[in-house]
DNA sequence: TTGAAAGCGCTAACAT
DNA sequence: ATGTTAGCGCTTTCAA
């Protein structure tokens, strides 16, 4: 910066604001700084930048997976809405176990993120610590948690899994099983599961169809294999509903696979709403929670409490909807 | 870390020793360090650290998108190799776009990262030239570009379209068309359709069955509806090949609601040997070129990059591996 | 094994 | 609109 300064016939201090689009720089010193910094090829060093201004521009995102196309779609709903602040994302993945994500979170506040995003509302004791001490602002998504640790966008994944249970037995169904993954590391796996059982018990219904399916996320054939053992172990079951609608597509093949007609003998719905549900052939019954609004929504969020303008902790509640295909009925 | 300092008894030297591991801290001081810095509440910061010692511990990636299994694939074992050495990720991506490519990578370096890893080997001059300068490793992966900028990790898309179209000759296919996306975006994509046209005039056989999909990443549904516009247009095409496993689930899921017998009357296979294409009713032939470990490779380079035990630009050629599965025969 | 001094490349704060 | 001074929180370097 010092050797712009000095090619462009400035101090560094304005080659600084010139590059900062600080208003308070003529044109003329703003263009020679330009052409000496493109002479000497310069490049901005956010680093040092981050280090006296205590401004990191990094927002740091926690996201169970990458291989993921509903966190996928948070992700780019948060970027682009971080984007126009010139905030830039720092993520990483927990692989659905809160040991992981306190490892994670520990290592991410050492770059001196202004904001933090983590996922879900399960978190031990030393993350929430971790967070709390940071004191950035803090936003749990794609989750209702019993006791937040700062701002919430999300939903109750218990709820939605209840609009399911409520559809199928509306369209008749009453012998519904639930395909799920291993109950102590997906909480939100977990919720849809308590969801599940709550709303058959509310309408009088037996809650024992529970197939685990493994540990998540739960792929497409491990849905499959679950439905297989579903079939076999409980074959008067006339429906399933399933953790996601990755699973749900998998358990739906086996059934093409066995020629067991859906919705007609099983119907089968999943959560997520994600492309496969529209697309294959039947299209899955499912719940869209809108991903990207999450996303979009943590962003405002964010910029809101950067901006100070956001005094209380926000609760922002999204709601799912129930997306009614073939997979469950006519 | 004065603070920490004064507490522990020593000196903010000894404090940074104790966090580096470095060897020559005795365990008593670095015992103290450590329970002195519980006991603040202390979070190391990388920024300053990161500005004294030139090491950010970032590795720059850019991918097409973050919703993209094969790519998260890339990201992970990228992730997985480089955390060993205490490098972390920073991601972003470039919606298939070289402009908004130049942009992200111009930004990213500003982070000083120690390496760069770009999708693809198409890039615009500036940011061809930003590479060269930053004077740090850079692999491209996902392909073998002409003029390589540094390190590549890669394979021929163009020779692993041919592979399918091969085999589909051999299945005794012969009014076989391509179903893609919009030349000018996709690299990749643009690759694989020269690699189809290429591999059917070899053949012998005509190459003018091309259907533009639209805008790259192809969809499920833009995949279903170019195969609605086939079979429509050339309703005696009796294969099609897709530029990913998305688009032709898609192309699929069309044949089924249209009652089309797969691979009776139409063959379809994809590329990239997503989990769909595995467990889909016909699963869908496909090719596989191991997207995690492209990543892992890459990782790999690197490190050896870094530890400068790879004097000069390392080519790793990946051979993509063709999956025959019932989508394209009995 | 430990410490003291200096400085990484920027920008806040103040001055003009 | 521009410049000067000092310092962000670490680590390099040198010394003990």
């Amino acid at each position: 910066m010092i050797d712009i300064a000095r090619l462009a016939g400035v101090s560094p201090m304005t080659v600084s604001r010139a590059f900062k689009d600080d208003g308070r720089v003529s044109d003329t010193a703003r263009a020679a700084v330009m052409q000496a910094a493109d002479q000497l090829g310069y490049v901005f060093d956010s680093t040092a930048s981050a280090l006296r201004s205590q401004r990191s521009d990094f927002v740091a995102v926690t996201i169970p997976s990458i291989n993921n196309a509903n966190f996928a779609d948070t992700v780019r709903g948060l970027s682009d809405g971080l984007r126009a602040r010139g905030l830039q994302i720092l993520l990483g993945y927990t692989d659905y176990d809160v040991q992981a994500e306190e490892t994670l979170i520990a290592q991410l506040l050492r770059r001196r993120p202004e904001a933090m995003v983590v996922t879900g509302g399960t978190h031990t004791d030393r993350a929430r610590a971790l967070l709390d001490k940071a004191a950035i602002p803090v936003v749990e998504i794609w989750d209702l948690p019993a006791r937040p640790i700062g701002h919430v966008v999300g939903f109750s994944n218990a709820a939605a899994m209840g609009m399911l249970v409520d559809h199928l037995v509306g369209q008749g169904r009453r012998r519904i099983a639930f395909i799920g993954g291993d109950a102590a590391r997906d909480t939100r796996g977990t919720d849809r599961r308590r969801g599940f059982v709550a709303a058959m018990r509310r309408h009088g219904l037996d809650a024992t169809r529970l197939i685990d399916a493994g540990a998540p996320p739960i792929s497409m054939a491990e849905g499959a294999a679950a439905m297989a053992e579903l079939l076999a172990r409980l074959p008067d079951t006339d429906a399933v509903v399933c953790v996601s609608d990755l699973s749900a597509f998998g358990a739906l093949s086996e059934c093409q696979r066995r020629g067991v007609a859906v919705p007609d003998r099983v119907a089968i719905a999943g959560f997520g709403d994600y492309e496969i549900a529209a697309i294959c052939v039947p299209p899955l019954t499912t719940v869209n929670p809108f991903p990207g609004r999450i996303g979009a929504q943590a962003a405002a969020l964010i910029l809101q409490a950067l901006d100070g303008t956001l005094p209380d902790p926000a609760l922002i509640g999204i709601t799912p909807q129930l997306m009614t295909r073939a997979s469950t009925g006519s």
